[in-house]
DNA sequence: CGCTAATCTAGAACAAGTTTCAGACTTGAT
DNA sequence: ATCAAGTCTGAAACTTGTTCTAGATTAGCG
């Protein structure tokens, strides 16, 4: 049994300078061809060729089109949270700071539609074999709402609140991006979903 | 220009009875297919040989894989609507009504994961294109939910909470079927969000 | 009935995701 | 420096959704 590998992810051998640099260019000519037409416009031959790599590497280092999907999504929220972090929300209430940021998030994806529809699609397409991947960008958005919320050790019940936000968050932008909802209705929603954590919330104390 | 087709749908033409035949044919063996392996197991030329049809044909009536499952849900919603409708949920707020019925509903798809899951990947896949269709089963399940709550003329507010409630059905129906969530982790989701429904409804006069 | 337009069929063809394979290149250890 | 193991490349093959075509069938109409 080896022992190396027992902090973060599971056997995930360290990649060489050479690879990393694979990666980030791969992910990079991902996210590119997203921005111009979606879901649809990231071809897994074209993605090969851009980033300068054969088609079976490209493979290699994500097992299908939804995996690369939602890997450059955890990159983009990685990108979006540290953002977020420089300029904290500024409401009263944890649910107008909540609302705020993912008012915010959502004005950033509306920036690049044809990015966010790709990546959106791919996670809620994911089956099971990328459930690790989706659950790590799941809880990088807890983490963002968290921050907003402002809790260090939230209750059950808030940790629920904060699902329920999530879920609303994850399907309204679904229900944008396909045409069916305009911002104005997200925004109202995302807001109504936001009472739940204050009503979670104990009292301020003082 | 014709003057045909005016009241409910626009153009579609009345279908003859061996049409009808046809297409009940076609989301039978799209939905028989789904339920032994989801959405991979719902390949076109099978359903087309399943149910008699030739390939142009099924994509006469349905013009990709995602048009059919969405169909294919509407058709299954519709039967649940009945079925609900015999039982109205017995609650006494409108939160516990709508929680207990959603929880019907999702107990009934869990007797049929695989066709659960063929039929919501399509649904949340689901492009512009799909756009009506999609909108259809939306409409629907806020029939549902709005039955459940038992309002005639819901407010704008309380409109905003129904379709919270449903993002949060979709979404957290999504995280169950790619094994991220537990039964009991949805109802506990279910149930709180179910809260915002009684938040806006007005005390009982009387 | 006999005509015409629409529909249906069988099957080939095409597109894009995924797999496979032989050979060239890197890397790490000796 | 050299060898073995692992990685990368280029290209072909395979799978399944989708489109296309030519000919057979059906439906509606005079």
């Amino acid at each position: 049994m080896p022992a190396e590998a027992s902090t973060s992810r599971p056997a995930t051998p360290p990649l060489t300078e050479r690879q990393e640099a694979r990666r980030r260019r791969i992910l990079h000519a991902s996210a590119q061809l997203a921005s111009r037409g979606g879901f649809d416009a990231v071809q897994m031959r074209e993605v090969a060729e851009s980033s300068q790599v054969a088609l079976g590497t490209l493979y290699r280092y994500f097992p299908s089109k939804v995996h690369l999907l939602v890997a450059t999504m955890q990159d983009q929220l990685e990108h979006m949270h540290g953002t977020l972090r420089k300029k904290p929300p500024a409401g009263d209430t944890a649910a107008e700071r909540v609302a705020e940021t993912l008012m915010r998030a959502f004005r950033a994806l509306q920036r690049e539609p044809h990015l966010a529809d790709a990546m959106v699609r791919a996670l809620t397409f994911a089956d099971r074999s990328v459930s690790p991947e989706v659950d790590q960008v799941s809880r990088q958005t807890t983490a963002i709402i968290l921050d907003a919320v402002g809790l260090e050790n939230p209750t059950a019940e808030q940790l629920s609140a904060v699902r329920v936000i999530e879920h609303t968050w994850h399907s309204a932008l679904v229900t944008w991006l396909s045409g069916r909802a305009s911002i104005a209705q997200v925004k109202i929603d995302i807001e109504t979903v936001c009472r739940l954590i204050d009503l979670t919330e104990p009292a301020p104390r003082g």
